[in-house]
DNA sequence: AAAAATAATTGAGACTATTCAATGTTTCAA
DNA sequence: TTGAAACATTGAATAGTCTCAATTATTTTT
């Protein structure tokens, strides 16, 4: 196992993290002490849905995607996550267990927080908290607008959507297509990977988008918004 | 307008909501001068999705139904509401308005609590803080299980996990389905209401519920599970 | 560089779910 | 108590989506 990195510490991480920034000294140390760093390799399971949740993740570099995952083996895909952003967050206070599963869709390194040692640091440093309270919030929003695209549009609509979420700035600058396949883009928009791609052949031949290996370049962003709203 | 009820106050609400028992009584004093309460009639809108949310709303009494609206003028239903929960509890940290829509199924006293005030004793008061928390995270949890549904599930599947829902003993002690026309039930499961209708026949059939004027039994709930199971 | 494995694409057919229209039922107010 | 309005039910036609199988392209391994 040379997964476990050679001490890193989380004072490199406070200049990145909107959440440590919100962290003294002390805390920071605190929160070094408390936890472990682990590479996980492109395509490996980072956590799992329905697993007893002890620590609370970090990213401290690399790209994941989370989802969700039934019964019948089918995976819905909610976000993609990256350098600086949390997991499990919400089994702090919640269930006991991860409520989604995680997989690195490049090398990443997580930091593994234990669950008590970060429950400290909420209870005692309130803009902390409070930070992580606000992303809660967004986070909800974001899974509103999931409900919406899936349970009220048709295919069209929830592919616009899912373009128009990957297209966001601050995944284009991961260049995010180049490491989704056309399976990954289906289960963002509820769909079989099929219908994806002649939906995506579709939306090509309309010039909304145009193709370009695994990229996608969205061309006409106006109409894709209409696409979505219509449902 | 005789909507607004004579002075109600807050100290009757601390027996029966487990957030405000955690506030003392100068905060519940607090919050009582803080707060306006408001009767709406059955099928009036409470708050309204995306208008500007200067208030957290308390149901001090009565039973009302959250959901979203598309563009497209459809409703998702995400839950029911009873007594002592909170309404746009997310627009305090996150986004201004209303993530979300809520409508009365019956007569209900709506308590409006200001923003600021409500913020002031988060910040003030530990407890009730991890309180509200945890209801996010429950609430998160809830939201998974809905996209996972309407994500990965077909009709079948979709009705049983409305049925299972609606069927907790928390919603059966209100009555609930006396409440709910076939398109709510619908709205729940993402479903037209003709197949709506045509699905709880089937189950009736299947004598896995029976249908007695409004109110909907459940004969065989491992089955109504197993059919949510298999999706 | 060739072979093997994986991913993307396309078409046809089967299945799923909605819409529209017609009819029956309940509720509620005048 | 009757009529109007709202709600529930049913059937038929249509539209939407998926599955399966075959083919082509790409990536990875040897």
């Amino acid at each position: 196992m040379d997964n476990f990195s050679e001490s890193a510490n989380c004072y490199e991480c406070k200049k990145s993290s909107k959440y440590f920034r919100e962290l003294n000294p002390s805390e920071l140390e605190f929160i070094n002490q408390n936890k472990t760093q682990i590479l996980y390799r492109k395509g490996e399971t980072i956590c799992k849905q329905g697993a007893f949740a002890s620590h609370v993740l970090y990213i401290s570099d690399g790209l994941v995607s989370s989802y969700l995952e039934s019964f019948n083996n089918r995976h819905i895909n909610l976000k993609i996550l990256k350098k600086s952003e949390f997991i499990g967050l919400s089994s702090i206070y919640g269930d006991n267990i991860y409520n989604y599963s995680t997989a690195a869709l490049k090398d990443s390194t997580i930091c593994m927080i234990k669950k008590d040692s970060f429950r400290k640091l909420l209870t005692s440093n309130g803009s902390f908290a409070s930070e992580i309270i606000k992303g809660y919030c967004e986070n909800e929003n974001q899974l509103f607008n999931k409900i919406l695209s899936l349970g009220s549009k048709q295919m069209h609509g929830r592919l616009a959507d899912t373009l128009i979420y990957l297209h966001n700035q601050y995944l284009q600058e991961e260049k995010i297509f180049s490491y989704l396949s056309r399976k990954d883009i289906a289960e963002f928009a509820g769909l079989s990977t099929e219908s994806t791609v002649r939906l995506l052949t579709e939306f090509k031949k309309d010039t909304i988008i145009d193709i370009i290996g695994k990229e996608i370049k969205v061309l006409n962003p106006d109409l894709l918004k209409e696409i979505s709203r219509r449902g």
